[in-house]
DNA sequence: TAAAGTTGTAGTAAAATTACGTAAATTATA
DNA sequence: TATAATTTACGTAATTTTACTACAACTTTA
């Protein structure tokens, strides 16, 4: 993998170079973003070495020589740095803790990119699909996302609903059966109740889709699992943002179906699209 | 704004460039990933146009010159930003249209950080902070994201509501007063209901507040506008990914009230998450 | 047809790389 | 254990590549 953080990939092998290049790194390491400014001339200075053991340096991590080596580190810097480990502070005014939360929203979208399981993907579009009738569950901030999985779905000509109240949740999952899909949205996985609710769906013969973290109670209970493991807020004013993601996941089952229904589908969709126009004012030319 | 993403300025920019500029930019923006790794004499042949000329070029977007050019770019092509105009097509499978929208919706949100008013965030939180009692809007699409909003901000304390039905909206927009705030989510702005409600509630001394297309007739309405422009979307089958932006701008509001209220207040939330534990399934060790 | 703006040529400066030689470290051998 | 032999590490200086500047020629516009 090419794309590998070039900052991790120096730490890593700083036991393994010899005395220059490890002042080298150490330079870099310590200020990599002047070491994307500088010439190499100024870094062989600071970092008390010649010139060319400065490109010896470069070449090891396999770039073409010094000019290719500093490109690839602004990008780590970019791509890395940019998006992790960025805290709201308590002091931070509005324009540094915006651009902080909609970052750390989109590395969790790009980790998730990254590792989402494809296979599980079309096996719950796949579900979906072939469902009789299909549930969406969710409680507290899950709720909102629910409802918006309704909202995409119906479109689909499919007999969707969504329920954010417990005792609706219990019911309609002792009443299920197979052929059933109860799509199940958890943050953490672990709500007592929603465990509870997919426990009894599961025992009626209906599939249960879990949309949470890994292992939890709820993922182990589920017919098929979309893991979703955004890591833990540690800071405190940095908001959840597992519902976005879970809202993005949703995005991708919905075009899975629409494509898998292929284009004679299409004229549907835009009949619900083209019913909204009364509603609106025209655009002004 | 130094942190503007260099390919979105190029794009912007193009209008303005002369001849042999836009040559430049023109193979620039066919393929900044090669434009990285090339030097000025390559790139000016590519172009066809001198060596000076791309200097030049690279100038007018305030680098230093054309290696701190490179720099930039290759840094805006790892921030995210690079999987624009990603259509999906047709017979895309799973692993390829999975990224390709979950790219589109990282591009929209990197769009909105380097473009959202810091101000108008401000003086949004502002408001929220003052109100007596805040209703947030939102039809079709947008409901989901009302709802989401209600949910994170009745945790301050607020006298906070979230309306999906018009008639309701109506009624309460006809009984608000001055002090009230009436959070207006609409993707379009153009929806008459809406738009209605909003004038309803302007005419009886409420703060509207819009988050939605500028320059839409709800915009013009609001006493604050949020503008949230994600391009449309000329796919098929693209979802809409405006929600998705709307709630985390959302999260950025709730992370400005928080920081506001200062730290005396967060014991209060710490309460209301500890409220939760005792529904949950405890980790195992 | 004058003025402002645009583009390229040629020369210069700077930066990076290579070749090569010396120094240091490691290993082998007496 | 000392010292020769060999390898590895490092720097100097020359070379090559790359980028920049000054200026002149050419276009466009008024």
């Amino acid at each position: 993998m090419q794309s590998r953080n070039l900052l991790n990939e120096i730490t890593d092998s700083l036991p393994d170079l010899n005395k220059s290049e490890g002042k080298v790194a150490q330079v870099i390491l310590s200020d990599p973003e002047t070491a994307t400014q500088s010439s190499i001339a100024t870094l062989a200075k600071m970092a008390g070495v010649s010139e060319p053991s400065v490109n010896r340096f470069c070449k090891r991590f396999n770039t073409m020589g010094f000019p290719d080596f500093k490109l690839k580190l602004a990008m780590s810097l970019a791509s890395g740095i940019r998006f992790v480990n960025r805290n709201v502070d308590p002091d931070d005014d509005v324009t540094s803790y915006t651009p902080k939360i909609i970052d750390s929203t989109i590395s969790n979208l790009a980790l998730v990119r990254d590792n989402i399981s494809h296979i599980r993907v079309n096996q719950v579009v796949d579900n979906l699909i072939q469902a009789k009738r299909i549930f969406f569950f969710g409680l507290g901030a899950s709720g909102p996302v629910a409802k918006d999985a309704e909202n995409k779905f119906f479109r689909f000509n499919l007999p969707v609903s969504c329920h954010e109240d417990v005792l609706m949740q219990r019911m309609l999952a002792s009443t299920g059966t197979t052929g059933d899909v109860f799509f199940i949205i958890s943050h953490t996985g672990r709500t007592k109740e929603i465990v509870e609710i997919a426990e009894i769906a599961r025992s009626n013969g209906s599939t249960v889709i879990g949309m949470t973290a890994s292992n939890s109670p709820l993922a182990n209970l589920s017919s098929v699992v979309i893991d979703v493991d955004v890591p833990e807020n540690t800071d405190e004013y940095m908001p959840m943002s597992s519902r976005i993601v879970h809202l993005v996941i949703l995005d991708v089952l919905a075009t899975g179906v629409t494509l898998r229904r292929g284009s004679d589908f299409l004229p549907h969709l835009e009949k619900i699209k083209n019913s909204l126009k009364p509603t609106r004012y025209t655009h002004k030319k």
